[in-house]
DNA sequence: AATGAATGAGGGTTCATTCAT
DNA sequence: TATGAATGAACCCTCATTCAT
């Protein structure tokens, strides 16, 4: 079941008010929380302002001293969710050895969070309709940190030469579609079986040696 | 450009309307043909029926006629794109003379006719968040034949043994991130390249020999 | 009391949508004529949409059928009133003999128009503030019309030479503070005693012979 | 331009409370300058409270330490600039010589005043629609004053018997309108003709001698 | 006296759908 | 079958005013 992102804000964003009290900042904190909920669960366009503000427990006119608009609260939230899957992903990744386990490790973090996050991780999904430019932004991000990943595998030799971008969004292609079917859809399949399969495939590809 | 698909309905879908007229079937064309420019061009929920209709250039009431709702028509255009991937993609995956060579022909299929079509591609991703049933359809359909051709060449001694629907969710993801990047947002990149080296990584994987 | 214009729309406004059918026509003049007492009756700010719909006995998405916005209606009802006080003037103007009965006479006349119109008057002054291009318009061809009166009198010998739009802006300026005064605001005063000491005033102004 | 009225509340105004400290009279200063300036520039309902403290640089709620309601600022401006425009003009008015001669001086002054003042004089005229009373009030004391300047030049026999409040009302028309056209509309006509001619016909009228 | 967050009624506008012609 | 006017629920957003600090 997903979880209201517990501290959400956590670095400022560009655009997003500051609020000078205490109050300020927890009604910022219900209302982010609240449209995850909401947003996750319905989706943006069946979303309204007020089944947030209801949710969060303020007035609806509270919802405009911190967003300019629906879309505003969206974008901020899609710029948070996409900090966040870093953050959680990011750990198991560096603890990995080496260049390949490093991308066994992404996507099993990976398919934790969609797993733990479902309805949330939709929000991100969703970006592509609502707010492209959010959503260019995160996945630019996303497959930059691939990338350079496999291009520090490839100088130490831990991956074949020449590795790039290309190859990065490939991954992430793989790595979201797989999270969509047996992070979201699935039931019950065993993850860990998931991942072992598809790291193979990543590894060693599908051709017989 | 997108072009408006040429002859749309090709094949009765369920619950549809099939005229008996001439000018009926006419009229239908029109508005399925406009519907995939306008809902292509600015999403589900940003077009109206006015817009549809005013591009077919039919009466608003006419739209009720053949479909029962907003919603209707998305479906069969969704239908129908799948039906149009599948039949443009199909042909390149016959001519190949093996397991890998088919996956290298479906990918490139699939980038060429997202990159002519790529506003209408967006349709089928919309339809992930209106009408969820369709797009899991649509893509539980491309898998299923992904995995048959996987199991065939694994049948055949061509690819190695053990690969099945994880291994086709992945390509799939990656065939579709790679259409995302290259076919719609791309700019000039060279497709070929972007071709030969995915396929590498399907083929042989990241690791060193 | 202020009657509801009987016949609003004589002629096509630029903008103005003109309905096909006669339903549409209906629904046209009763939107206009709602208008125009629920404006004059409240103000343009204090009248909803609603209340105009509600007068006119039409659902409110009617409304937008026929006029874009809340200002659209308004400034249609301005340049429509601006046709009726001079369509009311001129049978009078045209009927005096010469040029300073002309002046009475539109005096006389404005001022029964007021009289009998008075909350819908108020929406030409209105349109000061919410529509200050249709108020301009209203009064510069107003004067136009007194200023050409004007030097014709001056042309035929009637009136001394020289008058023009100076004069002309200081009659409207007299005639429209004389309506608000002892149209509107008046209690029963005796309007032809008004005209005839304002007549004077203009005819042979304040001075001693 | 218009410039913010320099001392604004120079005497009591009923319901208008009267700050104890010199902190609170620069506030209430502050509060009405700025209402005059938005006011005038962008009229009664399009400006917010907010526009009002913002620009005088206080915060929100202590708006509402000076005045009740929004109406109730704006009622004290129409007062004080009643007020202001009396004060303008009198001087012009007393140095005259003789009865004609104060009426030219009072539109000379009047067009003075309204064309330094042009947005800030809005205020008065919006009053009409915002606050009926209040310009009900300044037009009856306005009027007031003409009315028994006529009646004494009656009685000094510079002016023709039985002069009086129609004659004062058709005057103050000429006024304002004379105004509203060459004073706040007018580019740059010569404000000296204006007055010229419009005297000419409140002196001696429109006939031939 | 000052601050600024909180409130919520209200209003304009959209648009999918229905219906009379 | 086609037409286009009619319907009205729904929704986003504003903003005057209140209130806790």
């Amino acid at each position: 079941m997903p979880q209201p992102a517990a501290d959400t804000v956590t670095e400022g964003q560009p655009g997003l008010i500051v609020p000078k009290t205490e109050r300020g900042r927890r009604t910022l904190r219900a209302l982010l929380d609240a449209a995850a909920l909401e947003f996750g669960a319905n989706g943006f366009h069946a979303t309204g302002i007020t089944d947030i503000t209801r949710r969060a427990g303020v007035a609806l006119g509270s919802f405009y001293t911190y967003f300019a608009s629906k879309e505003d609260i969206f974008r901020a939230l899609v710029s948070d969710l996409s900090g966040q899957v870093k953050t959680e992903v990011a750990p198991h990744v560096e603890a990995a050895p080496d260049a390949l386990s490093r991308e066994r490790a992404a996507l099993a973090g990976f398919l934790d969070f969609v797993t733990r996050q479902q309805l949330i991780y939709r929000i991100i999904d969703e970006a592509e309709f609502v707010a492209p430019d959010a959503y260019q932004g995160h996945y630019r991000k996303t497959v930059a940190r691939i990338a350079a990943r496999l291009e520090d595998g490839a100088a130490k030799g831990e991956l074949r030469a020449g590795v790039g971008e290309v190859e990065a969004w490939a991954i992430a292609g793989m790595n979201v579609f797989l999270g969509l079917r047996y992070g979201v859809w699935g039931e019950g399949e065993e993850l860990s079986e998931v991942v072992a399969r598809a790291h193979r495939l990543v590894a060693e590809g599908l051709g017989r040696r």
